[in-house]
DNA sequence: AAGTGGTCTAGACCACTTT
DNA sequence: AAGTGGTCTAGACCACTTC
């Protein structure tokens, strides 16, 4: 019986955890035979340590976002743990929106290429009727050197280089949303206006296919503002008019900044939607 | 072997359950024996089924906020299901916040009497500086008939007694929120300004403890809108500032709506915090 | 029929709290 | 020492999907 609880000094250096987990199968039956380390101050119970590692294979692209990650069974059986410990750690990943468990065709890695996920990120629905989906319109794409705010939040170096985004997005014609974009340039080489254009759907579903980098998680801070004469403008409402004024950070794999986006929502036949839980 | 999958019509129905579950020990290490029922379209975990149990020992009020519950163990036997079936329930509601597990100590009634839980329910969080509670300032109690719109979202009827509050919060001095509540006259009997005053601490603690109404999770719609004269006055601001605005239905257990709120907040020092995931 | 995730049980041991 | 929730294992069967 070998020992399963482990000693680590942080949940990055666990690689070796192969070398640390039974190589005999234990005694049928037999419960957990625990190590004398078990008081250890960075105790992290073995199931956390799977959902690290997996996590991990997420973060490489071993496994790609839509794509069928391995079985229970098998992941148990590379890691050398019991079926159930898998599927623990699976169920915080599920939780946590990082993959979609499909009884009995298997377990996918999350993507934004999906009906269910689409509305995740965008919270303005209309007073009356369904949600949908806004029409996209680019009005500028520029590099451009970080601000200090703007580097800061990216947890990127003043004046590195990053893309400018301007866009408008409509519902049903009605012009809405009014979103300013700042993504590294280091990430997001090669986007132009007319590959925006061009997409459809939303746009972290291009972010995902094209550049490799999948959202998993925003944090947005909102104020109600009034509109400047530009704003106005492209809004095409009056300058005074109050607007949601709407500051996300996007984060990916590993909680690495990917993007900061400053959206202002009219809010007159729309509203932003929030369920406290 | 009894059967342990149980038909059902619905999850308020799930009274029964006892009479249907095995009266004598399940053989050690045998499985589940399945009853011929199981394709049923109204079919439901056990898990499911203990959950909603459990939840109707909380609505009864058998368990008080703050209380403890009985362990597992015991629970496991009240019900005739194993500890991990029990579990499981525990795990969802746990999730939902409306109980709190303590290693060691047992499974708790969640109360909003808590740190833990204070900021849950208010979103509003100071640009610099860590969040901290606001000064309570009752400007008006009165009782009045609800106004069609108000009677719609408690899901009451138009006319019905309902008690109406307006506040005012302020951090550190500086007028912040400006709330207007609607409550169902015939839960909140007996509710004044001085009882409203002389309460320190969050007002759904004193809902909870006075009234018996328990608050489980609320629904937001958030705007932008201008301060007009009376607002402003309120809020010592020019008319014309831009504030958000908050309209809140929240829950009790059953998901019965008990409170409408309709929150305006200041939003130059401080911002609407929200997480996306 | 075979493979996947989903449910349920049983038993062991660990970590934490209270007695 | 006793009791609680927390972790881990093992094995059975169910529900769903694909072959």
């Amino acid at each position: 019986m070998g020992g399963f609880v482990l000693k680590l000094q942080s949940m990055n250096s666990i690689i070796p955890i192969a070398s640390n987990q039974p190589v005999s199968p234990v005694t049928p039956g037999a419960g957990v035979a625990a190590s004398s380390l078990s008081a250890s101050p960075t105790f992290s119970p073995l199931y956390q340590q799977i959902k690290a590692l997996i996590t991990q294979s997420l973060q490489s692209g071993e496994w790609k976002p839509g794509e069928l990650i391995p079985s229970e069974m098998e992941l148990a059986s590379r890691f050398k743990v019991s079926q159930g410990t898998v599927r623990k750690a699976i169920d915080e990943l599920s939780a946590e929106n990082l993959v979609v468990r499909r009884q009995g065709k298997g377990t996918f890695v999350a993507t934004h290429h999906e009906a269910r996920s689409q509305f995740r990120f965008l919270r303005l629905a209309p007073d009356e009727g369904a949600p949908h989906y806004p029409e996209n319109k680019i009005i500028e794409v520029k590099r451009m050197r970080a601000p200090a705010e703007v580097a800061r939040l990216l947890d990127i170096k003043s004046g590195d280089s990053v893309v400018f985004i301007r866009r408008v997005q409509s519902f049903t014609g009605v012009p809405t949303i009014l979103d300013d974009l700042w993504l590294p340039g280091s990430i997001f080489k090669g986007l132009t206006a007319e590959r925006l254009n061009e997409y459809k759907g939303p746009m972290y579903g291009l972010f995902e296919t094209e550049f490799g980098t999948h959202m998993i998680r925003a944090s947005e801070q909102i104020r109600a503002v009034c509109a400047d004469e530009q704003v106005a403008s492209l809004l095409n409402v009056d300058v005074g008019m109050p607007l949601l004024n709407v500051e996300r950070v996007s984060f990916t794999y590993g909680d690495k900044p990917v993007e900061l986006r400053r959206g202002l929502y009219l809010t007159v036949n729309h509203h932003y939607r929030n369920e406290l839980s």
